[in-house]
DNA sequence: GACAAATGATACTAATATAGTATCATTTAT
DNA sequence: ATAAATGATACTATATTAGTATCATTTGTC
């Protein structure tokens, strides 16, 4: 049961590091700085190219950069690129089970439990990472 | 993402039908009655008994019978049987890449979300789940 | 005691999700 | 021209979850 996965994790680092260091950044070197396979980070930052977080240069010289405000981006966007819409249950009102799904305490509180986990991963800001 | 897996909420159903009716109910009994498959929820079954949340009677008419009050079983101790400790990050210290541990947002974040959620898993009986 | 109905124990398979690799195409600075 | 970079995409590996199968043991009933 994890919160976030290595795919945001991974992403997580290597925004920082951008955003520490500014400017154009190569897979290389973000292999190199953050120890992370250069062919798995180089899928996860074309999907973070794709979401428009990042912005991609072709050719030598080349890389990604950050493309968004640090104080912009919150933890919930990138989990959601790799995570899906990030739910914590679905329930089993599609196998019945459960009289009265309004009603029900336990979707209820997983709901509850869920939108809190929603709203903390939201508020937090890859500004807040860079300390 | 989910917060509880298909055993824990197997068991939740199961506990509560057992709940309702009282006494011993046998799994072919509780299989007919909410569609789990039998050799599955008896693995289950026998998981919550070695944990003394049910009893069990074999032979003919035998079967599962709860052994604690509704109230003083949590959904917390059903999901830990079967997803071990609920934790929802271990975040990257064994990897590092964090300068500092105690005072790492990211994790405060996330063991922030995680203890909401025990909390509150720990705080739902499965008498408050009979309605 | 024979038998059938139940659970105990445990090994096995299947499905799904996550993690990671590999390859070829395209762009571009020099 | 070439090499260094990303784009796209298919593939493999690993882990977790879900579920099945089988044989052993206990026990109520006739
Ligand atoms: S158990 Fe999910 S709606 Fe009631
Ligand atoms: S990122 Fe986990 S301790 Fe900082």
């Amino acid at each position: 049961m994890k919160l976030i996965t290595r795919n945001t994790d991974y992403s997580l680092r290597a925004l920082i590091y951008m955003a520490k260091k500014g400017g154009i950044v190569s897979v290389r070197e973000l292999e190199r700085a953050l120890k992370i396979p250069r062919a798995f980070l180089r899928k996860i930052l074309q999907a973070l190219n794709k979401k428009g977080i990042l912005a991609s240069q072709k050719g030598p010289g080349g890389g990604f950069r950050l493309l968004v405000a640090p104080k912009d981006l919150r933890l919930l966007d990138v989990a959601s690129i790799f995570q899906g819409r990030v739910r914590l249950n679905e329930c089993l009102f599609k196998r019945k089970a459960c009289p009265d799904i309004r009603k029900c305490p336990l979707k209820r509180e997983l709901d509850n439990i869920e939108s809190y986990a929603l709203r903390r991963l939201g508020a937090i800001s890859l500004a807040a990472l860079l300390k």
